[in-house]
RNA sequence: GUCCCCAUCGUCUAGAGGCCUAGGACACCAGCCUUUCACGUUGGUGACGCGGGUUCGAAUCCCGCUGGGGACGCCA
């Protein structure tokens, strides 16, 4: 059997953190097994659907480089069919009509929390007959059974057992007739021949509802699989102010979407001690049961750190291009620089945010304008070394980064103080900070005319 | 309240009865490297929630407790 996965958000908001990782297990279980990953957009609440979440999922999506097989499936589309099937459910007596109004429900579930009592539906309406039916709207009910167990066989939390009596009767159509979230994903993954559901943890219960309609459908239940959550920081549910952002808000703090996916990969899944795994070992490696039990937490300096080893081995020249589209315009004589250097910027860089920031010096017109720390270096008695270092620099033939490290130890020799005395002022004098590449490399990078120009503003 | 799930360093995790004086990674601390900062590297601090069983032997199995989380909608 060919293995069938899917990823189903709603489209009531971004791509979230906890979503992205369950659309990359889900695309990953069926890379591993060579089978289809579908994508289908949940978007049955005319309510609270909206275009713009349907685009921000799907280039969230994109971003990430998750590619779904085939047509993207939107589920209100199919609501007509859904409640097709419902009523059909009606005539095997698999489902009943109730005619209970939403606030004699309300009172009835006030009543029972007043009382302590389990909060369900009391199936009032389950074995009245058709003389007993008022004129009045109805919603339809499963007919669920009410004594026995519901058992799922949980891919990753294992077998688990609900006593039937502890179930009430779900509404399949509402007054309305349009179909509940319970019939659509059954109806869907059934006809869109999905083999495992890989969801977060918070539809296990949902998964004892949908094997019981399944059962009246008289259809074979996918296979589950249910993925703890993943908490912020503090252990608590993921909230705006730490995680639960969209992924675009992740692209926007400079995370690389490799970076993310390893980071998301090793969040409740593992393979012994790997850490930094590509995506096509991933593949490789990835099954449901090494997945985790427990939920786990976002930490945002591993992903950071996972984030430096993609940026570090990532290709110089599309660092280039997310520099330049963070710094603003930036000319071809400046684009070279930032190619020349990229290779000494980008292994002091954790994010793309700080990529841009520590190259902008690159860019930057002259004159520069020196940091606070790169100020008091001016101020400071090395500065003195700079009107030799650039008579120096200026005997220089050869301008190679070998070259100018040669020619400036040899001062700094001459003059009886470290290499460091010298290199210091210098680059506060070529990049107006404390902090940079190799000095020599920057001067190789910035071109003669370009560092000795620098180096003149400096001495004012 | 009822039901369900979970429980190893601060965090992510390895661990499927003896290989565990519990391993790795991030973070943290100290050293090395070094023209700054990083990278790299060496070492260190640091965990099996508690209590009962089962067993010759338990982080690993069972039970209880405690603590987290989730679900109880004519939302998805």
């Amino acid at each position: 059997m060919t293995v069938v996965t899917r990823f189903a958000p709603s489209p009531t908001g971004y791509l979230h953190i906890g979503g992205a990782r369950t659309a990359l297990f889900n695309w990953l279980f069926a890379k591993h097994h060579g089978g289809k990953y579908l994508l289908r957009i949940e978007d049955t609440d005319r309510a609270r659907s909206t275009p713009e979440a349907v685009d921000a999922i799907l280039d969230g999506l994109g971003w990430l480089g998750l590619d779904w097989d085939g047509e993207t499936v939107f589920q209100f589309a199919r609501a007509p069919h859904h409640a097709a099937v419902a009523r059909g459910l009606l005539e095997t007596g698999h489902a009943y009509r109730c005619f209970a109004t939403p606030e004699e429900l309300e009172a009835m579930r006030a009543d029972q929390k007043a009382k302590g009592q389990p909060m369900r539906y009391d199936g009032r309406w389950r074995d009245r007959p058709a003389s007993d039916w008022p004129d009045r709207p109805y919603v339809v009910r499963l007919k669920a059974p009410t004594e026995g167990q519901t058992v799922v066989h949980d891919l990753v939390q294992g077998d688990v057992t609900v006593d039937n009596a502890q179930m009430d009767d779900m509404v399949l159509l509402r007054a309305d007739g349009t179909p509940t979230y319970m019939l659509s994903v059954v109806v869907d993954d059934h006809d869109m021949g999905v083999t495992h559901v890989i969801r977060g943890d918070d539809h296990l219960t949902n998964a004892f509802r949908q094997t019981q309609l399944y059962r009246a459908f008289g259809w074979e239940p996918p296979q589950f699989g249910h993925i703890p959550l993943i908490h912020g920081p503090d252990g608590a549910k993921l909230s705006k102010r730490h995680g639960a952002l969209g992924v675009d808000a992740y692209r926007d703090m400079g995370y690389l979407p490799e970076a993310l996916r390893n980071y998301l990969l090793r969040l409740g899944w593992s393979h012994g001690d790997e850490e930094i795994i590509s995506t096509e070992q991933a593949i490789a490696w990835f099954d449901v049961d090494t997945i985790g039990r427990s939920p786990s937490r976002m930490d945002f300096a591993k992903l950071a750190n996972v984030n430096g080893h993609y940026l570090r081995a990532a290709d110089d020249q599309r660092l280039v291009a997310m520099v330049v589209e963070r710094l603003g315009p930036v000319d071809e004589a400046g684009q070279a620089r930032l190619l020349a250097g990229m290779a000494g910027l980008k292994q002091r860089a954790k994010t793309v945010v700080e990529l841009a920031e520590s190259a902008a010096f690159y860019v930057k017109p002259r004159p520069l304008v020196l940091d606070t720390k790169a100020t008091a270096v001016m101020a400071g008695p090395n500065r003195r070394l700079l009107q030799p270092i650039v008579a120096c620099l200026h005997a220089v033939t050869d301008w190679q980064a070998a070259s100018l490290e040669a020619a400036i130890r040899a001062l700094a020799e001459a003059e009886g103080v470290k290499l460091g005395d010298a290199a210091q002022p210098l680059r506060a004098a070529v990049t107006g900070s404390t902090v940079s590449p190799p000095v020599f490399e920057v001067l190789a990078v910035l071109g003669r005319d370009e560092a000795l120009g620098r180096l003149a503003d400096a001495l004012g």
